[in-house]
DNA sequence: CTGCTCGTGAGAATGATTGTCATGACGCTC
DNA sequence: GAGCGTCATGACAATCATTCTCACGAGCAG
């Protein structure tokens, strides 16, 4: 417990770098079974728990974002941006952009401090139709 | 199927009045399963599955907002703005403090129409310490 | 190399939510 | 107020994402 601690260190396994070179192909957020299939598809034998775990892990240590999906589904995406950052995603294909926006993140702190809230942290995440998949077509109004 | 069509109406049965009234004694979210335990302590006779199915309804119909928790868990509350608003929300004690803000709202809008995406969305949850519950080394009680 | 641990995998278990379906309650009509 | 078509309800089963269990094997420090 005193020397070479090594608490809080992770082991480097095939499997996490598995799943880790799935996540770098993907460009929108999926879910830990959407990975699993995706990685069974590519010829990798992980474990469907391991997937769990090594998501919770990596995002826990900030290497990946999640995003909890209306019905409570926990989504995954490998981010560009390490920092704090939000996203504006396509209702329709889920093409994922990343954005910064230090006025809301201001803005939202100021209005918590107004009403006595401190420790201040927040979850916000844009949704919208693309335009490649923008709405209406033919209704020209 | 013609004449009085009463499709999208809902009949007042006493559960969902039962509902009704146990959320308005509240103040913080609850989850379905919490809501349905407190009634039973009030010696209401309503199935579980009743209650999800009113929340569901209710929140549909905006007379209800839903939150829904890190772990995925749905929670409801009965707001006093029934229009678009966000929250504030202790993580300690829940209490909760609802919020309007139009420049947030439009800086989210006009991000999303600078990279081009319509129909926009959003979902924002503020979460910190109520002044009851402020962190940090002045723990006299 | 050797051993101590931690990560893994297969499957069971959990737990919130939803589906099923027979029965009862609502709100109209007359 | 009685009759009726429908929708809501409730008990319970089923679903399904996620977590737990635990024997086993693979990292890695010494
Ligand atoms: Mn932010
Ligand atoms: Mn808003
Ligand atoms: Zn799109
Ligand atoms: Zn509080």
């Amino acid at each position: 417990m005193t020397v070479g601690d090594n608490s809080g260190m992770q082991r480097n396994t095939r499997q996490r770098a598995a799943i880790l070179e799935t996540l770098s192909r993907q460009d929108d957020f999926r879910s830990a079974q959407q990975i699993h299939e995706q990685m069974k598809a590519d010829g990798e034998t992980v474990g469907l728990a391991t997937v769990y775990r090594n998501l919770q892990v990596l995002s826990r240590s900030d290497r990946l974002d999640v995003l909890v999906a209306g019905d409570g589904e926990a989504l995954y995406r490998q981010c560009e941006d390490t920092g704090h950052h939000h996203h504006l995603v396509c209702r329709e294909c889920g093409r994922t952009v990343e954005f910064l926006a230090p006025k809301l993140e201001n803005a939202m702190t100021a209005i918590a401090h107004e009403h006595g809230f401190t420790d201040v942290d927040h979850t916000l995440e844009v949704f919208g139709l693309c335009s490649d998949h923008a709405e209406g077509g033919v209704e020209t109004r």
